[in-house]
DNA sequence: AGGATATTTAACCTAAAAGCTAATATTTAA
DNA sequence: TTAAATATTAGCTTTTAGGTTAAATATCCT
């Protein structure tokens, strides 16, 4: 299993699969569930190759898997895998993180109302 | 202000502007503090206007921002800006809740799946 | 001021990414 | 099985992103 808690190279590789408009607008897609690649194809102005070339990188990257079976009969359809998405958010968790510091800092730094100089700022 | 709720493209410029290695590791170090170009720069093999060009892309979608005034003098540092992180978050959380739908699909399709595993097809 | 340091801009180069058309599997249906 | 459709791979072209060095600009320190 991936228990592995998903190292800095992982969320590169996440965020450069999201990084085209394209991916992005397929993952959105997938959110209302599972597709074919033709039914993705169907939404975008580009070639049907380039559509599969998408699909492979999302696929690469561990974004979205294929589906053995569907409930209708058809096979090979794409879906969502939430690992990525999860691993993303995690960073993301990490980063806000940061202003929660700026905050408490700002907040020791407002009670003395230092005087540090300069009186024009503000752009 | 910006009370807009951060459209599909603005999440295109934020991903694109995070999906480059260097950049995101900036961010990472960002979360320290403000820095300064220079320092940032220590850190990385690439040249100083490699590292120049990287903040441009940062600081032209909005992901950090140069601050007026440092604490000690220093002018001109970094600083990461909390918006686009939260709408980044706030676009993972609509694709995280795909899995809250699959999940009571799953709940009500439960039983008979359980017919997958054929023999050779597989070449 | 004037020089040393730090940072950004300019011009150029290379490599990778995304697109297309045509060809090659695959799958579904007759 | 053949035929139609669906989807992926192959080969090629264009665009874009990231890197470099050299020059310009801004900032800091006597």
């Amino acid at each position: 299993m991936s228990a592995a808690p998903a190292g800095p190279e992982d969320i590169d590789r996440i965020l450069a699969a999201l990084a085209d408009p394209t991916r992005r607008r397929m993952v959105d897609m997938l959110r209302d569930g599972p597709m074919r690649a033709g039914e993705l194809a169907a939404a975008f102005d580009i070639s049907g190759p380039a559509v599969s070339r998408h699909l492979r990188v999302l696929r690469e990257n561990a974004l979205i898997e294929e589906e053995e079976e569907g409930d209708d009969r058809r096979l090979r359809v794409y879906r969502l895998r939430a690992a990525p998405f999860a691993d993303l958010q995690a960073w993301l968790e990490e980063v806000a993180a940061f202003w929660t510091a700026q905050l408490s800092a700002f907040k020791k730094h407002a009670e003395g109302k230092s005087r540090k100089g300069k009186g024009a700022k503000r752009k």
